[in-house]
DNA sequence: TAAGTGCACTAATCGACTTAGTACACTTAA
DNA sequence: TTAAGTGTACTAAGTCGATTAGTGCACTTA
């Protein structure tokens, strides 16, 4: 399921972390679906359960799925996992948005710069899934 | 003019940095005087050259001074300064606009947001400088 | 030419991150 | 109750990058 690439100079926690989200995010793993235990993936790889758990913890965090104690990890509902995002990407955009106003930029200048985002073409890396547009 | 905190766990680097960018935002060191040497600084302060020689490439960085090599290093003219400041602001926030559109987010979403920001009433950590607003 | 300036390179140190080892608490089913 | 399977917490070893120091070079000015 998950090729570990050692020349990648990347932690061994974020790799299985990111091809996880991967499948995930391109819906091989359904939603509800259960992972394989820290441990049997570990087995897999061969390498140590702690590292497994670490990626877990990481896609736990980024809302890529959800974990019960003593029952194992679970992938998300799509719409729960949308909106977790959404609300991030908005968080941060927020963060920008004050400083921009504390920097003396006007409002004008921030709306105007919104418009021509939205105005581009569209190109490389489309949203993960975006069937529905909430 | 600087005085180091050890107990500060940051590196000395950005310490000193950061005490400086504060004497050129309130106006203590004024557009193109003159800042003391690598060397001078290094001295009255008992750290190595090359630390003060970071923190000021750190300040040149984030445009707060600019270097003449074998003559010195000197306070960035305020416009100057302002105006590069917000283009970092303005690239930031589109870095952001991007991240939303790609997340399924629709413009009118982005523009309440920005609406929202503008319209709550002013608080805490003011800009640094903006009598003018360009 | 000499003094003062910033800059590039290397080396030592130190701390945080990564990973592994181990033991514990929880859930489920026999 | 018991046993197997699950996630979790803690500590320790190893590794790697950041920080700081040391040294020498190139440039500007008088």
């Amino acid at each position: 399921m998950i090729v570990i690439d050692y020349r990648d100079k990347r932690p061994l926690y974020e790799q299985v972390a990111e091809k996880l989200a991967q499948l995930i995010i391109c819906g091989v793993l359904e939603s509800n679906t259960k992972l394989p235990s820290v441990r049997s993936l570990a087995l897999e790889l061969s390498i140590n359960p702690n590292t497994i758990q670490r990626a877990y913890n990481q896609l736990e965090q980024d809302g890529y799925i959800y974990t019960v104690v003593g029952r194992g990890n679970y992938v998300t509902d799509v719409h729960e996992w949308k909106n977790g995002y959404q609300n991030t990407v908005l968080q941060e955009l927020e963060e920008g948005v004050k400083k921009a106003r504390e920097a003396g930029i006007t409002s004008e200048r921030v709306t105007a710069l919104v418009q021509s985002v939205y105005a581009a073409p569209v190109q490389e890396s489309p949203p993960p899934r975006d069937e529905e547009s909430n």
